[in-house]
DNA sequence: CCAAATCGTATCGTT
């Protein structure tokens, strides 16, 4: 819709420097509107030449690729502009008018293709074309939506095979640890809600890596109950950090215990901290409904050294879950996008609940976006050359990421001797008002969503910039830096063409860089002696409370050092989630337990001294009495030490073997995000728009459409409520005679716990869902993954005709319970001449009124 | 010595 981009910017260009009224219907490109608020930072020097001249190309861009034709500008030639030299160096051809004015028209560039192929840079130049064109994507195949998903958040639609597997694992999920890999952009808050809005009571506890996303949901939320005019907290607060007063603070808890929060976002430190009680109150009084834990790769990528909460929560969650009673057991949710075989495989280990393995939904699919560049280059000049080129002629709104803090401040004032003002920069030691100003500015919109106007177009960033960043149509990435690990690379790449339109991504590598991932990789685990030596101190002074579980002090102090120092009682806390990986034990969370024979004095002191030290305390359970001697524990501790460092090893070498551009980027990606789980290899399908290695030989090039990931449903812990009827056959036939209603029977299933129902019309499934508005419906239709070939839960067949449909009669021959709801008169298919309702085979029968009567 | 961020007392009886 910006066929007036020209037009308007021409407009503007002439009446430069009084600033043109554009009329609120008038809908113009992003970059279009990026170029306007250039301009008018120009005359007080907010603005660069380059920003102006990369911004009038960039538009110039989009109207020859998505309209065609060979777009003109006339601009001004005042000192603020630039001069012809300049414009050619932003790929632009100008030419003086007779006037005195200037013309200019943009000229094609692309990174350079090594080896410089022709077929290959036309491949280059096409791709990178394709990131300008202002065209709506093709989108996500939709799929029409179970009726709890209409039910609960109004959407007639799932956005893709994933979001509708991951949306109904999630709501089925009773009580069960649940790792769903869901895409980035399917609505995964959505499918976090659900459980929520298909109840009335239950608390739902999300731990988010950060405050700025638990704040950003915060408002999300408190819009969801303004709109759904529900009641979610008294308080209208669903944050809890650590900038809250403490009065706040203190109506949280008590809203938790009581069960009248019923959406709580919070990090993992105030989680297993301030929240740990308050928590626990909860499960045991049953109120604890479901446990999210979002971006759920970092309880490996940051639980090992850097934020060791992420690693303990799973002993807080274990207790709780214990804790609750048998009939609302919480059930834990694990959501990300990018989950590789070593934190799947640390989720699976830790987050094992009840007895119960952790069941996994695996809808991962590679992003279909980027066109892939990568380039190395002699030295840190040829390197910067490279980058300012780029940085001058790629799209816009850019990302600029760095390893280090120091660089992301240098590219940024490089950057500016060229040029280039509206430059932001964001690194971990940015304060958060920093942060804030930096993402209003390059988006355009305040923190509470309201228009303002652009005053950056590049980001140059470390790692710090892009969690939970929320920007759909960001063009470009590039890298000038190597990431330590093809996980970085790719979450990193992936903060482009959220919109769904195609992006490019530029790395540009040079020596010393190789040098820089290497140590960032090694991550540093405690040695064997250390931590045996440690573990032993700790198990010395440690309290046994009952049976296997122990009580131990993070301050304790290791038998070699005389002295504590700051960091001791942290190598004593990675101990432990080092020796809850190898399977030694079972985080658990402390808690306090009266001595039942004790005095009332002794009691209140015992509680006294327990709270005054909570913080200290961490317990678990002794799972393996094997691994207790010295050189099974170290023999275990150095296999899992042994597993980490392959995978950090293996994540570094992948991003090395993109740069060398041997191999397709989208296939070496979809690889590293290929896991083994239950016994089975679960791919993630190659996707690439482009790459060194595809622009070489295209006809090999896995091509931009992955295929939909179709997960399997695990089973439901949910009950088989017709079991004593079926007896051991898998299917039961309720028969009802001539002109009798199925719906009171159909509901008091799904009341029981069935959700699947099978041959219904939307309309009376819509129906049922509202007539049960506290449980999940689905319906099973229209699909190439039926539920019926292989869900493991009953599903309930109502037969339109007095007829036995074919999925219900495929479904009874591989043994998956069915009940079947259907007329008297309904025939057996497989025994001519008789009815279903007379006959014994694979089906017991009852009538539905008999059924009635007894359920 | 490199990147990344968070949080920090419960409960009861008496004024």
């Amino acid at each position: 819709m910006s066929r007036d981009d020209l037009a308007l910017a021409q407009a503007a260009l002439s009446a430069w420097p009084v600033s043109v009224e554009v009329a609120a219907d008038r809908i113009c490109s992003d970059a279009c509107r990026r170029l306007l608020d250039a301009m008018t930072g120009l005359t007080v020097g907010q603005t660069g030449w380059r920003d102006v001249a990369a911004l009038i190309r960039q538009v110039l861009l989009i109207s020859q690729t998505t309209y065609g034709g060979d777009g003109r500008l006339s601009v001004p030639v005042t000192p603020e502009w630039p001069t012809i030299e300049q414009w050619h160096e932003v790929r632009c051809a100008a030419s003086a008018l007779v006037g005195g004015g200037i013309t200019v028209r943009a000229v094609d560039w692309e990174p350079p293709t090594p080896g410089d192929e022709p077929a290959a840079a036309g491949l280059a130049r096409q791709q990178v074309r394709a990131a300008y064109r202002d065209v709506e994507p093709e989108g996500t195949t939709l799929l029409p939506a179970d009726p709890f998903w209409k039910f609960t958040h109004g959407y007639p639609t799932y956005r893709g095979e994933s979001q509708r597997q991951a949306a109904r694992a999630a709501v089925l999920n009773d009580g069960g640890a649940l790792v769903v890999a869901l895409p980035t952009g399917r609505g995964k808050t959505a499918v976090a809600w659900s459980k929520v809005l298909l109840s009335s009571h239950g608390v739902t506890i999300v731990v988010v890596p950060t405050v700025v996303l638990a704040l950003d949901m915060e408002r999300r939320t408190a819009e969801l109950a303004r709109n759904l005019n529900k009641e979610l907290s008294p308080n209208g607060c669903y944050a809890y950090v650590g900038s809250l007063d403490n009065d706040t603070k203190k109506e949280l808890r008590d809203q938790v215990r009581s069960g009248q929060q019923r959406l709580l976002y919070t990090s993992p430190e105030a989680f297993v901290s301030g929240l740990a009680s308050a928590v626990l109150d909860c499960a045991r009084a049953g109120h604890l409904q479901q446990i999210v834990i979002d971006e759920a790769h970092l309880v490996d990528q940051w639980g090992a050294n850097f934020r060791p909460e992420f690693q303990t929560m799973p002993g807080l969650i274990r207790e709780a879950h214990d804790s609750a009673p048998q009939s609302s057991k919480p059930a834990v949710l694990m959501l990300s996008a990018t989950v590789s075989q070593q934190p799947l495989r640390l989720l699976t280990n830790l987050f094992a609940m009840g007895g119960h393995e952790v069941d996994l939904v695996w809808g991962s699919e590679l992003r279909t976006e980027p066109a892939y560049f990568l380039d190395s280059y002699p030295d840190e000049e040829s390197r910067a050359a490279a980058i300012v080129t780029a940085v001058s002629c790629l799209p816009r709104p850019l990302l600029l990421y760095t390893t280090k803090v120091n660089d992301a401040h240098t590219w940024a004032a490089t950057l500016r001797t060229k040029g280039l003002l509206r430059v932001g920069c964001v690194t971990g030691d940015s304060s958060d008002e920093q942060r804030r100003t930096v993402m209003e500015q390059w988006r355009g919109l305040t923190t509470a969503g309201l228009p303002t106007a652009t005053g950056l177009d590049v980001v140059v960033g470390t790692s710090a910039f892009g969690l939970g960043l929320d920007m759909p149509n960001v063009r470009t990435v590039l890298h000038a830096c190597l990431p330590e690990t093809i996980d970085r690379y790719y979450q990193e790449v992936g903060r482009a063409g959220r919109d769904g339109r195609p992006s490019v991504a530029y790395l540009c590598s040079c020596p010393p860089d190789e040098q820089i991932a290497d140590s960032l990789s090694r991550v540093v685990l405690i040695g064997d002696d250390l931590g045996w030596k440690r573990w032993q101190s700790m198990m010395h002074s440690a309290d046994h409370l009952t049976g296997f579980r122990y009580r131990v002090r993070k301050s304790t102090l290791p038998n070699y050092l005389a002295d504590g120092y700051g960091r001791s009682a942290q190598w004593n806390v990675r101990t432990l989630t080092l020796m809850a990986q190898a399977g030694v034990i079972g985080l658990r969370a402390p808690r306090w337990t009266p001595d039942s024979g004790a005095s009332e004095e002794a009691k209140a002191k015992g509680r006294d001294d327990f709270y005054a030290n909570v913080e200290d305390f961490l317990e678990f359970d002794l799972l393996n009495g094997e691994l207790l001697g010295e050189h099974g524990w170290k023999t275990a501790l150095a296999a899992i030490r042994n597993d980490v460092s392959t995978a950090q090893r293996r994540a570094l070498q992948a991003v090395l073997s993109l740069v060398r551009g041997q191999e397709c980027v989208g296939r070496v990606i979809a690889r590293h995000f290929q896991v083994s789980f239950g016994g089975g290899t679960l791919r993630t399908a190659p996707a690439c728009r482009g790459c060194p290695s595809c622009r070489r030989a295209p006809d090999r090039s896995p091509g931009t459409h992955p295929l939909e990931a179709a997960p399997d449903l695990p089973a439901p812990r949910g009950s088989d409520p017709l079991e004593a009827w079926r007896g051991d056959r898998p299917g039961l036939f309720i028969w009802f005679a001539e002109g009798q209603q199925a719906d009171p029977l159909l509901r008091r299933l799904a009341q029981r716990g069935v959700h699947v129902f099978a041959g219904m019309t939307d309309a009376a499934a819509d129906q049922l869902q509202r007539s049960v508005p506290n449980t999940a419906v689905l319906t099973d239709r229209s699909s190439a993954h039926q539920l019926s070939d292989y869900y493991p839960g009953p599903i309930a067949f109502v037969l339109p005709q007095a007829r036995l449909t074919s999925e219900a009669d495929e479904r009874l021959a591989l043994d998956l319970i069915s009940y079947v709801v259907g007329p008297d008169s309904t025939p057996d298919p497989h025994k001519p001449g008789n009815l279903l309702r007379d006959v014994t085979g694979d089906t017991t029968r009852i009538s539905l009124d008999a059924l009635l009567r007894s359920l």
